[in-house]
DNA sequence: CCATCATATATCGAGTTGATATATATCACT
DNA sequence: AGTGATATATATCAACTCGATATATGATGG
């Protein structure tokens, strides 16, 4: 899905700038499973344009800069429906979080803790902005991605606040073994 | 965290080739969380080498092709471990799924359907390898990455398969309203 | 008063993706 | 015996994307 398609998409919710675009993927309806930025965004509309697919209008605002307003054509609504026939690539996740908890054992347990702690804070945040803004949106679709995030999210928050308190007093316990076999010349090590 | 990071860390585990890494990220214990090409691998370690992070024996194979074992040195393991410390950038998605359904209006609602059903099924064969590779893993953080994305993925699997179908049906009563107002012409609209 | 944030567009180097090329060997099928 | 598909293995390349930075103005807050 490149970022021409995923514009035409924004685009079809209704008239919008680069940037009120690069907002959607920030905070709006596409925060939760699509991230992208200005470098792809922007030259993404010109081509667009380009390719008679969206208009642009030039919009002079006092007390802000110039925005350039751009909307969806009928060649444009074409082209994203049959875009949207073809199969779905699986999804792609890039995750340092997960990444990180693999090489806990490389880091002191008081650090984990505290990144997991965040990640947690993190979850609840974005399930309170799910749920506030639930009140039923436009498109049928909408509604059923919300709640496949607040499903994924509330899992996964349940699931590490569980498991962290065990989770860091075990990597507690692995230091504190590796600690004293390396202090073994204070007290002989007498096996077990 | 840039691939080669992601590289050292999967050296971490022992020495490896880069089809092998590539593999980590396909298939094994990465794959939950991290998705990554042969186009970032091959040239980072390249330049682990290069800047003495690891080091690469040349292995003839006979019925294969030459294999090139990479494995990662102090230095590399060093500067591994102060690279994790620096703090996680957020988890970046991309889900063409998602984006589908948020525009699922715009599709015949069997396609729909047939996409949901494809999505559980995927879920489902995730879970029963995630479920079989379980048997308690080296690394800590192995097992609680594990049950994260076990938690993630049943909880997902479950919202699809309770929701799935009433979905498809609101998006049929859809398109039969739209229909019914085009057909207007054969009997008269009267206004409920 | 100064720093930070929000609005707004644009560009650029460095890095990544996805496809393709090159080889060899195995396996299933006809 | 041949054909096509799959697996092992490395490498490259155009097109694309990311993250940082530049530019400009106004509002907000300590």
């Amino acid at each position: 899905m490149d970022a021409r398609v995923l514009c035409l998409g924004a685009l079809h919710f209704g008239d919008a700038s680069g940037y009120e675009i690069k907002k959607l993927f920030e905070e709006g309806d596409f925060s939760f499973f699509y991230e992208t930025s200005f470098g792809s965004i922007y030259p993404a509309l010109s081509r667009l344009v380009e390719d008679g697919l969206a208009l642009v209008s030039e919009q002079a605002q006092d007390k802000r800069p110039d925005k350039k307003v751009y909307s969806i054509t009928d060649k444009g609504r074409d082209l994203f429906a049959e875009s949207l026939r073809e199969p779905p690539t699986p999804d792609k996740i890039r995750s340092d979080f997960c990444f990180l908890m693999l090489f806990a054992h490389l880091l002191p347990p008081a650090l984990i803790d505290r990144l997991i702690r965040g990640r947690i804070a993190w979850y609840r945040h974005h399930i309170g902005q799910m749920e506030s803004c639930d009140a039923q949106e436009a498109p049928l679709g909408g509604r059923l991605i919300n709640g496949l995030g607040l499903a994924i999210y509330r899992s996964a928050a349940a699931y590490l606040e569980e498991n962290r308190a065990s989770f860091v007093a075990g990597l507690q316990r692995k230091d504190a073994r590796a600690e004293e076999q390396s202090g073994a010349s204070k007290v002989p090590a007498v096996a077990s």
